[in-house]
DNA sequence: CCTTGACTTAGAGCACACTCTAAGATGTAA
DNA sequence: TTACATCTTAGAGTGTGCTCTAAGTCAAGG
């Protein structure tokens, strides 16, 4: 009983990953992804793994983390468990950067609500005065 | 008794604000700023309250508005009182903009956590192992 | 008076992350 | 076989938001 590796082309990745076919050809060019098998002919011919590895890609690059950090990640993972401490310190320096960027949307959500509720308070009694 | 207006110069708000004077300049050049007025020289001379509005639109910034965005809310902020409607409506697509955001990044906030715990037992585990 | 340094403008240049084009090879349907 | 779509590559182009340069003006200190 063989392993369902099910083969998928660029555009089914496309359409699972919602990225272009561009964009998956670039960041296999600049070493996101590794280099993807080909068969018999040259085309790319993805696996569902290389589609799982893309949609944490996404989710890092979600976090805000530079295509630099994500190269960086990317070659550690393919270097192996070995660099299993340096991926662990990256991600940690990453949940404090983004926990610093939740508080400070929390605080500026703070003022823009503080200026809703001021400037619908004087449309308010801008349109009492007028009637 | 003159109220007190502090008169400021393009350095001293670049400091008070944390911007460079280039981008002082070019935020008035594009509209985020008003035309600041001149001393009887040519220089431009900042108030407290020129300091203020460059203060509010960092907030801005830092909530993921676009420069294009803050420039249709700066122009409607000189128009004057009538156009709070208009703002209000812009601040809340803001607030529920910047509320989905901190929603995603927590999310991924939670992947990498995830992470970070599975993969620090997997260095334990290994440590373990080779002693 | 002269140097130094900060100011002015218009516009060029840069970093980032794609996004698209050109030109050619290959696979698929009629 | 003939279209026609899709794939390939290298490399050029784009949008955003600055960031810097060039060339000139102006004011104060020695």
């Amino acid at each position: 009983m063989d392993i369902q590796k099910e083969k998928l082309t660029i555009q089914e990745v496309a359409k699972a990953t919602g990225l272009t076919t561009h964009t998956l050809r670039y960041y296999e060019r600049i070493g996101l992804i590794h280099p993807i098998n080909r068969e018999e002919n040259t085309r790319r011919c993805y696996t569902t793994d290389d589609v799982g590895w893309i949609n944490f890609l996404l989710k890092l690059r979600a976090t805000g983390m530079s295509i630099k950090d994500m190269q960086r990640y990317a070659e550690l993972q393919r270097q192996g468990d070995e660099t299993l401490p340096e991926r662990v310190q990256m991600l940690k320096a990453l949940r404090e950067n983004v926990e610093a960027r939740i508080h400070e949307l929390n605080e500026n959500l703070s003022l823009v609500s503080y200026k809703i509720d001021l400037y619908s308070k004087i449309i308010e009694e801008t349109m009492l005065e007028k009637s």
